[in-house]
RNA sequence: GUCCCCGUAGCUCAGCUGGAUAGAGCAUCGGAUUUCUAAUCCGACGGUCGCAGGUUCAAGUCCUGCCGGGGACGCCA
């Protein structure tokens, strides 16, 4: 579309008295496809011309009749607009050459010129189950991860384990009076949420309990042995279980040092923030006072001289900074951390850190909960892998039962399949919305595999790929992503696809490159996912239509029809795999 | 109290830097399968875009105020 949209531009431009670029920017798209697509507006025109904007408008389109313009076929005024209607032929052969050519590259580009980007995402605390509430995160971070990877650039993703501050004192306070290595290893983590829970139940009876969590607190920092032989030990069983998680999710970090990592780092921040003049005590505490750029107060000291989450997360920008020179850094928090953020970057700015601009917090909405009967084995939390399993489970339901209505045999990849449809429903339902929303979870939403779903995309792209399995011609056999499929694709009759559906769904698949674009400036996963739905939506209109065969007689149909729906799985497949969502081969 | 996010169809949400008759999915109702997978498709129903002002040729979109929901605001992270 961008090509066409500049075509349009550069013949509008000299008869508007403007440069291309602006008139390219104004030229939208018609809100019906028997409009054309592309609009012109012609109402910034009608002060300076002292005319009517649907009288420039017919002005314009008649001076452009007689203009052969490439790959648009016709120019109309309707209304106050000039439309412009793009020919199907050309946009086939601009776009699926391209697409069958570059294959698993269609849509990425170099952009990122290979640099770092650090994404700082999923960040559990560690000595705490792996909540629902942390798929937000994980699945975010994870697809920005794709996204910008698919933009050229080399993300790092790093698991900023919450494995550092008070709650680990809590719990070697109230390990002292009931700890059990057995349980421990028996339990793992659903013991020390137990261990977690019953502490607060005692601080309510014995608020002096905080003040003993500090000083273990305290004394872990103090590389007391015994304190950090039990806190290692909470890490690896804690780690242990996030790992299950991960890799149902197929997710790996290039990182996961956690907050512990920086203990040794924080010094020199405090070092230098007090050299130069930034620290200020307040109530016995350290703090940045950062009230005349209305950011409050922020503290990096405890009254006991215990470092708190900003100290830490300061040395850490640092640390990354001075590790990968980053030309943006990512932080994958929920929305309710924003004002930390906002300090750190302003401390940051304070202590004259040229690149704190580049710092940018990604927040996200809060995950609530409808009513608390949901809970599942620990207390209140829906643990995200009871989420996975459950939908995992359903997804086998499903096939099972589909396998039987059509009395065919369950398929020999049965679990694995189910592990991809599972997942894939969980992923996308988080990653559909934009992020700044706050969700509630819904058992319901979440395993449904219907309507605009992961399973829905994925399905999409499976029965073209059984389709074209049964074809048996060169276009269907050429392998993507190679000059002969390009070269395929740019013999096909392209007027086979001149047709309004397949137009739309040229384009739709033509977008997917600016959805990416936008998708990453804006670090928004769900402007990749609307395409996707939208390519999905565009393609299975054309399929299910019983005058629309792909596979017939017809060579030169075939050929051409077999060409729109590669490239259609070809779109779906890369934008999936971006954003971290599996497509099975078949379903 | 101050600040941030959200408010669009019964429900869940799109709506690009303001542009034409506000679009999807779910739910409800009605259809479509002897031929490429019905996890699909087609149609119907359904909206004073929270309210009130303002800016503009043009406001769901920008500004102000108010209402409603969520969140943040020093010794948790």
């Amino acid at each position: 579309m961008t090509r066409f949209r500049r075509l349009f531009a550069e013949h509008l431009a000299p008869l508007v008295g403007s440069d291309v670029d602006s008139v390219a920017e104004q030229i939208g798209a018609p809100p019906k496809p028997d409009m054309g697509q592309l609009a012109f507006p012609c109402f910034p025109l009608a002060k300076e011309r002292r005319s009517a904007p649907p009288k420039i408008a017919a002005e314009l389109a008649e001076q452009l009749a007689g203009t052969e313009i490439p790959g648009i076929v016709a120019i109309k005024a309707v209304g106050p607009y000039v439309n412009a209607f793009v020919d199907g032929a050309a946009a086939a052969r601009a776009v699926l050459p391209e697409v069958l050519g570059r294959g698993a590259a269609f849509g990425t580009h170099d952009g990122g010129g290979g640099a770092q980007v650090p994404v700082d995402f999923s960040s559990p605390n560690i000595a705490k189950p792996f909540g629902i509430h942390h798929l937000r995160s994980t699945v975010i971070g994870h697809a920005l991860v794709g996204l910008l990877t698919a933009s050229g650039y080399r993300p790092v993703g790093i698991n900023h384990l919450g494995d550092w501050g008070t709650q680990f004192g809590q719990l070697l306070a109230i390990w002292e009076k009931k700890g059990d290595e057995e349980r421990l290893t028996a339990e793992g983590i659903d013991y020390l949420l137990a261990l977690y829970i019953e502490f607060n139940e005692l601080k309510k009876d014995d608020p002096s309990l905080q003040d003993v969590a500090r000083d273990r607190f305290k004394k872990l920092e103090d590389g007391d042995p015994e304190c950090r032989r039990l806190w290692k030990l909470f890490r690896d069983v804690s780690l242990a279980e996030f790992e299950r998680v991960y890799a149902l999710l197929g997710i790996r970090f290039d990182d996961t040092r956690g907050e512990s990592f920086y203990e040794d780092r924080m010094g020199a921040v405090l070092d230098e923030l007090e050299s130069k003049g930034l620290l200020k005590e307040s109530d016995d505490a350290t703090v940045v006072d950062l009230e005349e750029y209305e950011l409050g107060v922020a503290l990096v000291k405890k009254r006991d001289g215990s470092t708190l989450y900003l100290t830490r997360d300061l040395a850490a920008a640092q640390f990354r900074w001075d590790s990968y020179d980053f030309p943006r850094a990512l932080y994958v928090v929920g929305a309710a951390q924003a004002l930390h953020f906002a300090q750190m970057k302003k401390v940051l700015e304070l202590m004259g850190r040229t690149w704190h601009d580049r710092v940018d917090h990604i927040p996200f909405g809060m995950m609530r909960f409808a009513d608390r009967k949901m809970a599942t084995r620990s207390g209140d939390i829906i643990l995200l892998e009871d989420v996975l399993t459950e939908a995992i489970a359903l997804a086998k339901e499903t096939i099972v039962a589909g396998a039987n209505e059509k009395g065919r045999e369950n398929p020999d990849d049965l679990d694995e399949l189910a592990h991809a449809i599972g997942v894939g429903a969980v992923v996308f339902n988080d990653l559909k919305n934009r992020r700044t929303r706050d969700v509630v979870f819904d058992w319901k939403q979440v395993l449904s595999f219907e309507g605009e779903t992961g399973p829905y995309l994925q399905y999409t792209a499976a029965r073209i790929g059984s389709m074209v399995a049964k074809a048996e011609r060169a276009m269907s056999t050429v392998a993507v992503g190679t000059d002969e499929a390009r070269t395929l694709a740019e013999g096909i009759d392209a007027a086979q696809l001149a047709g309004q559906d397949e137009l739309r769904l040229v384009l739709a698949i033509d977008g997917l490159r600016e959805s990416l674009d936008r998708a990453v400036t804006a670090a928004e996963p769900s402007l990749v996912a609307d395409k996707l739905l939208e390519i999905a939506a565009r393609f299975s209109t054309l399929y299910s239509n019983r005058d629309w065969k792909v596979l017939s007689d017809d060579e030169a149909t075939t050929d051409a029809r077999l060409a729109l729906a590669r490239a259609t799985r070809q779109a779906l497949v890369n934008g999936l795999d971006w954003l971290g969502i599996p497509v099975p081969a078949r379903m």
